[in-house]
DNA sequence: TAATAGTTGACAATATTACTAGGTTAAATC
DNA sequence: GATTTAACCTAGTAATATTGTCAACTATTA
């Protein structure tokens, strides 16, 4: 899993519709101006957001973005996979046929860390990040480590 | 703590050095070779690890670079974060004034996600991820989650 | 001492990715 | 129906990442 500005960006628009929706789309200029993100990169991003099935769109005024699945049902691994393909965790890019060879030691370290990484941002929703002062994540925090 | 290709060429140079290492110096052709990296990239991430105080380099014929402290006595963070400077965390960029401000509802699920990358990382030697079948990684995954 | 194998550093060149600008289309309101 | 608002699309530019080249400089070896 890659970690950019990239992600954060598509993170925190997320968090930005799930914070701010009454039933209602919200626009991506509003996200624009509220997080401070070009309008025209929030359009890349929500373009493979809504392919991959995050959101769902309106047009014309009024409209905007909604989630297509409630806060508490998408997880922050599936935003940032959604916009960033996957890194290429290891040198050997993952064969089969890499076992135990000493060209690739570092395989097992990068697809841990990888699975490692998916499974703290797989245990968080945009909801829970939400929830005030995220007493949910300190909560998985100290359960977890 | 931004994850990306570079710090996985850096760290898995690093590895490459710890494994091969017999008291004599490891040249950067024959990791370049091994791993699949430019030669000229490894040169300018070794720059760094230099800088860091993570390597030492020997010139001449039979030269190359050694790790200045023991395998076991450096962690995979450091290693990333000697060639990777840190990403921006959050877009408000960790300042104080930030506490419960809307605009930055992303605030602390980024600071906390860098945090326990961080600690993940720092908890992993390049002499655990050298040791066959990577049993020591295998028991700080099983204790710690 | 000459030749060689290696590091080191400075650049330039290319490739890939991040980000921006502008136009087109769809829906709503006036 | 004209205007507005917003999604959508197609580029372009800017920034990084990566590779390539060349010229010192250093130690080894013959």
């Amino acid at each position: 899993m890659k970690l950019t500005t990239k992600s954060r960006y598509a993170v925190t628009a997320m968090l930005d519709i799930a914070y701010h929706n009454k039933g209602n789309p919200i626009s991506l200029p509003e996200i624009a101006d509220r997080q401070n993100i070009s309008l025209s990169y929030l359009e890349q991003l929500f373009s493979r957001l809504k392919k991959s099935g995050l959101v769902e769109s309106i047009k014309g005024p009024g409209g905007g973005y909604m989630l297509s699945k409630g806060a508490d049902d998408i997880v922050i691994s599936e935003v940032i996979q959604a916009v960033d393909e996957d890194l290429e965790t290891t040198a050997c890019n993952g064969k089969s046929n890499c076992h135990n060879n000493h060209q690739c030691i570092s395989h097992n370290l990068w697809q841990d860390l990888g699975v490692e990484i998916k499974n703290f941002l797989s245990d968080i929703t945009l909801q829970q990040v939400i929830s005030k002062n995220n007493s949910d994540i300190k909560e998985i925090k100290l359960s977890e480590y």
